[in-house]
DNA sequence: AGGCAATGTTGACAACGTCAACATTGCCCG
DNA sequence: CGGGCAATGTTGACGTTGTCAACATTGCCT
């Protein structure tokens, strides 16, 4: 199906849409994003994009949903490293650095624009990349299930993250400190805890 | 001033529409907060608000500074704690238990529906919370000024109480946590890192 | 007392999300 | 091969919102 003759149909809309919405956040951010904006990007009529998303939080949703399948590939293409502790470092970079690689995407996947209660496949690959750390995490020694520490890990670079991208690092800090520096530090802290305590 | 005569004037409105905003904030959530619902609450014509505030995001501005007052008043208020470690967990769990007992104004103050730049005093107070827990991170014997610890130790309790908030502990977990217990678990682990790495 | 600045109201505008009614197209079945 | 049906796109409408301008009302100061 291709736009050959009278271009009545689009061809396949629902990936345009996805697209388009996906340069609009970059661009313009979170707030930016509307059915109208999404479907003038694409150069449809205004409630043409209704064919194929319910509404707007279903398009949203489709989006996120990508981007925690992008952060999945992140993590499945890391270096091949043995090490448990430096594969744990290097994985609480790879997302620090996903967060500031893709800062809107990143707002939307875990921020608050996108009520994520009734999108199940959001859930499930949001799952997957916990299973993900969780797996690393056991590498290191650590009893199963072992989730009161992934969850400690993941929050630590969860809250990097985010105090990266809010520029409150700016913000409070008179000398140069970026991301990747101080997600370093907390994950050096971490892992000398773990050792510490068992 | 008071509403003593004809009620043409409120008397004094600026304080009603923050009151109602933040009534609204907690019974609907930041999505419903809006100028011609908070001037409906209040019984006041819809742009009667621009008389005291130049825009919407400027009136949650001011919720949003007067949330960073409140959780500087919880560190204020803490029971005094002469042992820095112990003290410095207690700090964590208030940061996480202010992000659980008032989610929706810990989402305005953190989450990205409000646009932070161009609101000095908002940056100010958030610059006193943070100040607040560097120093009982320099109590720890840290090293000054400590900045990378100070804001490893935000990163991580921030991270739980996101985590928390977004009901990401839920879906992942079918024991039963809160985040009161991983906060625990976080601070431990990381005071635990901090002794072995000094 | 009178006038001015502060404050509140009314009405308008553009933009948005969403729905219903209608138009156009591709495809399948006889 | 043709006709109809389902899928897809368009147009127009409704209610809502943020914001502005013009107007009304009030309290305070001289």
């Amino acid at each position: 199906m291709r736009p050959s003759s009278g271009d009545y149909h689009h061809g396949n809309l629902r990936q345009a849409l996805l697209d388009a919405a996906h340069e609009q956040l970059c661009d313009a951010g979170i707030g930016a994003v509307g059915m109208r904006e999404i479907a003038r990007r694409v150069g449809v009529s205004h409630a043409a994009p209704y064919r194929h998303y319910a509404n707007l939080d279903a398009l949203l949703a489709d989006l996120a949903t990508s981007g925690f399948r992008e952060l999945e590939q992140r993590f499945a293409h890391l270096p091949a490293i043995a090490e448990p502790e430096a594969r744990f470092t290097a994985m609480a970079a790879t997302y620090v650095e996903f967060a500031s690689d893709r800062p809107q995407l990143w707002r939307l996947m875990f921020g608050d624009a996108l009520d994520k209660t009734g999108h199940p496949q959001l859930l499930e690959v949001s799952q997957a990349v916990f299973a993900n750390l969780q797996e690393t995490l056991l590498a290191l020694g650590v009893a199963a299930p072992a989730i009161n520490e992934a969850l400690a890990a993941w929050a630590m670079a969860h809250g990097v993250a985010r105090l990266a991208l809010d520029r409150r690092l700016d913000a409070h800090l008179n000398l140069a400190m970026d991301a990747n520096t101080l997600v370093d530090t907390a994950a050096r802290i971490f892992l000398a805890g773990l050792r510490n305590l068992r």
